[in-house]
RNA sequence: GUGGAUGUAGCUCAGUUUGGCAGAGCACCAGGUUGUGGCCCUGGCUGUCGCGGGUUCAAAUCCCGUCAUCCACCCCA
């Protein structure tokens, strides 16, 4: 293989056919959800500085203290490739001043996180994500939901499923993190080594530890909504009884926790079967950052397009399979028919048909043969004979029928 | 960051146990047909055996290191 400098970096690859069909289709549909739902695009920068992440995250979180591709820039400031997007768009709206009120903005590009590859997990990976702007409403929230089911039934999903739970409002954390260690307490001994880190640096996560000892206690302790506020659980409620309306059967999922500190009531998570340990396709909840002397508040997602792909591929194989096609192979006999090619295929071309040809001076056999692989439904002759009567052979590749067809309406013809 | 498996032609992989000429299928190219693809037949091209070192008369094969990939942990999308 090629010696190491020459390789990609650890966890980034190449995207190229045929799978990039497969991304180009998706990301149109998921374009077409967009516009109707109307939520508008923005492209934010891949580098910030370290600090918009730390603060936005929370220093604690395992993203930020692990898995940032951090460096300094020739200036010395701490720069850092972004982990996730919604940072990045709060940034944005943050300088839209009054007018980045309720904004509703998506966005797609590469996120990086130094995490140790594996199935479904990139050091450069790609996100889909959704913000909607505003202060803590359900029916945002439902809206959101409702908005990332679309997408998958845009592109064809059926194997997933979904989990909802609440975060609560922040005045509520202490009670919870408090509530969650008096009712493990008792158990302590019996928990995993993880676990009982897990204790003292970050009680919520022993409720998603995936030793089955551990679920089996888990499963005995009070859901955190006991330890909330009576305002939180009706947010979630609400939430609830608005996705019934919109026909979204959600169920809640007590035990799930997510990752970043910025979450604020409705957190959800979506996981696939076909993703294999990494079974996480989206996940998402509305979230309250400070940045600077203001807070954003607003509700949104993420889903992994690499997992995402995966899902398609297995959910819907004939759109993973679709290949773009072109309509007619141009063949030449000869250096001035080749030439003249050259000029219809471009004429053809601007008539909106998919053309190819060959432009080296190979045998009609490999020629025939190129065309063919391509897919095309057509192949247009010439060599001297047409040239000199202004048409050109006209052969419908699926059944090998050929006829002699004028220039002027072969356009038309491959149209039909 | 931790653990296991794997790296041989463009692709999928034999060959490694027991050191002895670098292999197969697919793909690609050409011919079989002076202007006709697919199917078939014939022929042909393709290698830093991931990389570096060591042992040996001799290393794809044994040893050490290193890089990468895959899978799992951790964590997440």
């Amino acid at each position: 293989m090629d010696s190491p400098a020459f390789q990609p970096i650890q966890g980034m690859s190449d995207l190229a056919a045929p799978e990039i069909f497969l991304w180009q289709r998706l990301e149109a549909a998921a374009r077409e959800v967009m516009r109707l739902w109307a939520f508008t695009e923005v492209r934010t920068p891949a580098l910030e500085y370290t600090h918009l992440f730390t603060r936005s995250l929370g220093d604690t979180t395992d993203v930020v203290q692990k898995e940032m591709y951090t460096f300094e820039d020739r200036g010395g400031r701490s720069l850092t490739l972004r982990p996730e997007g919604t940072a990045g768009v709060i940034r944005h709206v943050s300088g839209l001043g009054a007018e980045g009120e309720g904004a509703r903005l998506y966005y797609i590009g590469p996120m990086f996180r130094s995490e140790r590859p594996q199935a479904g997990r990139k050091r450069q990976f790609h996100q889909l994500g959704v913000e909607a702007f505003g202060a803590p409403n359900p029916a945002a929230d439902a809206e959101v939901i409702a908005l990332q089911l679309q997408l998958f039934a845009a592109w064809g999903l059926q194997g997933y499923t979904l989990d909802l739970n609440t975060r609560g409002v922040p005045e509520d954390r202490a009670a919870v993190t408090h509530g969650l260690q008096e009712a493990a307490r008792p158990h302590l001994g019996a928990l995993c080594e993880d676990c009982r880190r897990r204790f003292e640096t970050n009680s919520l996560r022993l409720l998603d530890c995936k030793k089955e000892s551990c679920q089996q206690l888990v499963a005995g302790l009070p859901p955190t909504t006991q330890f909330m506020g009576e305002a939180s659980r009706k947010y979630l409620d609400d939430v609830l009884r608005l996705l019934g309306q919109l026909g979204i059967n959600a169920k809640v999922n007590p035990r799930l926790v997510r990752g970043l500190d910025y979450y604020v009531h409705t957190v959800w998570e979506i996981r696939h079967g076909a993703l294999g340990a990494q079974d996480a396709l989206a996940g998402g909840g509305r979230y309250q950052v400070a940045l600077g002397d203001k807070t954003f508040q607003g509700v949104g997602f993420a889903i992994g397009l690499e997992r995402a792909i995966m899902a398609v591929q297995k959910d819907n194989p004939p759109l993973a399979a679709a290949a773009p096609q072109t309509v007619a192979w141009l063949v030449a006999l000869g250096d001035a028919a080749r030439e003249a090619n050259l000029q219809l295929a471009k004429q053809l071309r601007c008539a909106g048909l998919a053309c190819g040809m060959e432009l080296g001076a190979r045998s009609m056999k490999a020629q025939m043969r190129a065309a063919n692989k391509s897919g095309a439904r057509w192949v247009i002759i010439r060599g001297e004979n047409e040239l000199t009567a202004g048409t050109a052979a006209l052969k419908n590749l699926a059944d090998g029928a050929q006829q002699d067809v004028p220039l002027a309406e072969l356009a038309a013809r491959l149209k039909a």
